[in-house]
DNA sequence: AGGTAAAGTGGGAAAAAGTGGGGATAACTC
DNA sequence: GAGTTATCCCCACTTTTTCCCACTTTACCT
């Protein structure tokens, strides 16, 4: 299950440190791609795989099926770990979603995400705003 | 059943020794999240589990849900008790919550509540005097 | 009330995590 | 084919986290 927050630094060689507590789901293989809300999505394999099958599957007679396809297949590339734990970030990802010398990698269950951090800062702090709504979500919820 | 109010410090090492009556309960395995009015919530394993899979499987297509489970799953964090039974309250949690040296730990049957004391004490206040209010609420809830 | 045990707090040392840079190898260009 | 650029691998340093030990305070029991 992979969670929490972590700032992390993008160096110039565009590399990024996974939190060591995602390193033992990801470490055998994972995927990274475009993401909605301007940020990336980090997968494991297993996931990855299940995710694009169904993508591809969409009905190709939809445009927004046809761009969301040609958004999360397209945009991906695979992201192997390196002797520290590390990923690429290729230049093209990292121009999608902003990102400069501060980032953020969050934990959303079953995926990583990979933000900016002045972004994921504004972000949080929109839908903070709103956790009265949330509170709401909960209750839908039966919790 | 988690019951009771205890004010513990957190130390330098953002270090929050657990109540002793507790422990049990959440020595194997607890995870701690953002809660609601500004306080921190804690789970036992089992809780927390029920309540990340349902939050992990909302549609990824609306942006509430995203929203939602950014704020929850990327706000939570395993929590394990060290060799004196406390937990490591990560930075961004601590500031979530206004935590300071002086912190509540309380325990609301299912969860614990972490508060910073101050706050504590203000909303009691605040919740006593219109506890009348609350009680015509509550009637209305049928309890 | 005194003694004993348990709970809570603090600090130092060891280990792990994160960061940065150099150099070798591979790819790409002209 | 030489030069340039990019990628990868390895090493070294810094910071953070974790583990362990010790002290103080509170609760409990007789």
């Amino acid at each position: 299950m992979l969670l929490g927050e972590f700032r992390h630094t993008l160096d110039d060689k565009n590399r990024l440190a996974i939190p060591s507590k995602f390193k033992s789901v990801l470490k055998t293989g994972a995927f990274i791609t475009k993401g909605l809300d301007e940020c990336l999505f980090l997968y494991p394999m297993k996931t990855w795989q299940a995710l694009a099958t169904k993508i591809s599957q969409l009905p190709i007679s939809q445009s927004r099926s046809r761009a969301f396809a040609r958004m999360m297949l397209a945009g991906a590339m695979e992201a192997t770990l390196d002797g520290q734990g590390r990923i690429n970030v290729p230049e093209y990802l990292k121009q999608y979603a902003h990102l400069n010398k501060q980032v953020i990698v969050a934990g959303l269950y079953d995926r990583v995400e990979i933000w900016d951090a002045d972004t994921w800062l504004r972000y949080k702090q929109h839908t903070e705003k709103e956790s009265g709504s949330i509170a709401e979500t909960l209750a839908e919820m039966g919790v």
